[in-house]
DNA sequence: CTGAAAGCGCTTACAG
DNA sequence: CTGAAAGCGCTTACAG
């Protein structure tokens, strides 16, 4: 009986086949056994007799043996992967939440399938499309445009959906996002507790949730400040360095210059920088910067930047843990609000009057 | 006949569904045909008359069908997915080549999986196994230290490989490179052009193939300009500011200290640069400093870096497009070097001899 | 051009 | 505990 052979004689039997086994019946000829019981011992069932089961999955290990994925998921209607749609994995906010999801992924078993939608309406359409044609578990989509026409095509498809710092309000039940409001409102107060009074915003495109909620929490800082908002000081980008440098040019050719700028992110920040290193000026001597993100790179800027910290990580984290639980079929929250931090650097200094 | 039925009715005989259809035999009977040709239709077999193909599909595209990838990938055996492995997708190059890499599995219909494999010989170990188990087409692996362990698990794999700026000289066939020598070569001529003599480097880990090579092409500018080679003035970090800032600080102390540095990465100049700010001296003024990389936030950092730009979204898409010609069969050249070009900005200026 | 049939590699009642 | 059988949703010879 071929399961009474030393692991070599098993060996030797392997040596002959010209190639390593592809499916449970080849594993069940060399271990003697039906397909049925192979399937049992891989799948650790306690309907196998003990130590037949570890002499199969010895053999099946040895040939170095995998199960199919699709097959499996064939019946078990159950793929085990997930789908992640991202705008951009180059956005390094992106590439950190990114990195949470696919932590606990891995742990818990799950492949991942990332996708690029873009701004490319029907590379989203392709994206949704193979995801379906994958029978994805569940999906998270990243700090996306998801909206208006995007939310009815994911929504037919039936399965989970965590939605990540989204940009639109939507109806989707499930979403993780930073607490903008709180965290702006604070960063925000932090520029008005060092003196300033002329705070300009530079913002990302009008119409995202996240543009909308800093500029408020800026707007409610003020207010609490007594300071009145001016509307010239309130300038939109697009939440990349380029179009925030281009902000930051109208907010420098102002009669009266603002003295700190909070900016949507760092990626803003660092544009805005750019340009008022360019004007001649000093940050924070001359203007205070505030980004929001704590991007890896900012602590190293010259001069480090202040910013809110996401926990991007984390927050993909949050995100995939959430996801598995709705797979699991548990209801919960509708929204997770995740706090900012704020962080100190030297970006920020007291204003002082120039006489 | 069903056929012949408006698409209004044919929605009222979706309506009737208590669920979108799942499997090719409900569109059959929608349309009142053998699943043989729905299969076909959507093919776009020739084998089904034309009229008859186009209702078919039609049919189908209004109940939102979407064919079950796991199912025809078990018949046809192509998954029409890959594998990325990565160690690290919070990684700026990292991620632009991913983007790369996405983009054109995009648009030649591929779904990628990706995977982080970390520093993690147990995750590598999963990751390698689930791409098994999903019978990828092929594998990509980027910029990772994939060498002596891993190599005979993947080779065993029998799909086509392609690695990415891959950190151990391996047997693998097919490889996409930065020419690492060559731009090296480059960017240290550059500095000994502007006049600089004590020229230091800080590398990455000691034993990746990027380090040995970028170091080469340092040394053999040196040799070339008939600089002398101080080894005091190599020095190594890991790639990341933090082991670049600590390397800096030995660079700092010696006696006779460097007038320029070329860094391995751009991550590795920018901790330089803090460490050199922090010690009162600037760049360019007093040291002049060059990466390796042009991340995205490279040319905004204060003063803009000089550095070598690897197109790493071109190098992702060359990897792919290598790899799709590998899984269709195709025998090509084993490496495929990549040119970097140096980019100019204001990190590097020429050495004034202090009097 | 069309459909019935076999089979891809699994899992899981079902009957011993 | 064990195996034969059915079936997951497709594709593709095969015979009309």
């Amino acid at each position: 009986m071929v399961l009474n052979k030393s692991p070599l004689t098993t060996c030797a039997v392997l040596a002959e086949m010209p190639t390593k086994p592809t499916s449970i019946k080849e594993i069940a000829k060399l271990a003697g056994v039906s397909h049925s019981s192979v399937s049992r011992a891989l799948r650790h069932s306690p309907l196998v007799n003990r130590e037949k089961a570890e002499q199969i999955r010895r053999i099946a290990d040895e040939c170095g043996y995998r199960p199919s994925a699709a097959a499996r998921s064939l019946v078990t209607r159950r793929s085990h992967t997930i789908g992640v749609v991202v705008t951009s994995i180059a956005d390094p906010f992106v590439a950190g939440v990114v990195s949470g999801i696919e932590d606990v992924a891995n742990e818990r078993g799950y492949s991942v399938f990332l996708a690029n939608s873009g701004v490319d309406a029907a590379r989203e359409v392709r994206v949704v499309r193979s995801f379906e044609e994958h029978r994805v578990d569940g999906i998270v989509v990243t700090a996306s445009r998801v909206g208006a026409l995007y939310v009815p095509v994911l929504e037919q498809m039936q399965v989970p959906i965590v939605l990540l710092n989204n940009q639109h309000p939507s109806q989707f039940a499930y979403s993780v996002m930073i607490a903008n409001v709180e965290a702006s409102r604070e960063a925000t107060r932090h520029l008005v507790a060092l003196g300033h009074r002329r705070i300009a915003y530079i913002g990302d495109r009008l119409g995202y949730q996240s543009d909308t909620e800093r500029f408020a929490g800026y707007r409610a800082a003020l207010e609490e400040a007594g300071v009145e908002f001016d509307p010239t000081l309130a300038v939109h980008g697009d939440g990349k360095p380029e179009a925030a440098g281009e902000a930051m040019s109208k907010l420098l050719a102002l009669a009266l210059q603002p003295t700190a700028v909070f900016c949507y992110n760092d990626l803003s920040a660092l544009g805005a920088f750019r340009r008022i290193a360019d004007s001649g000026l000093r940050v924070p001597e001359d203007i205070s910067l505030v980004g929001f993100d704590d991007l890896y790179l900012s602590r190293y800027l010259d001069p480090p930047l202040t910013t809110v910290r996401q926990p991007m990580r984390q927050m993909g984290s949050l995100a995939m843990t959430t996801l598995l639980r709705l797979i699991a079929g548990e209801g919960l929250a509708q929204d997770i609000k995740v706090p900012g931090e704020l962080i100190i650097r030297r970006s920020t200094a007291p204003h002082e009057e120039h006489p």
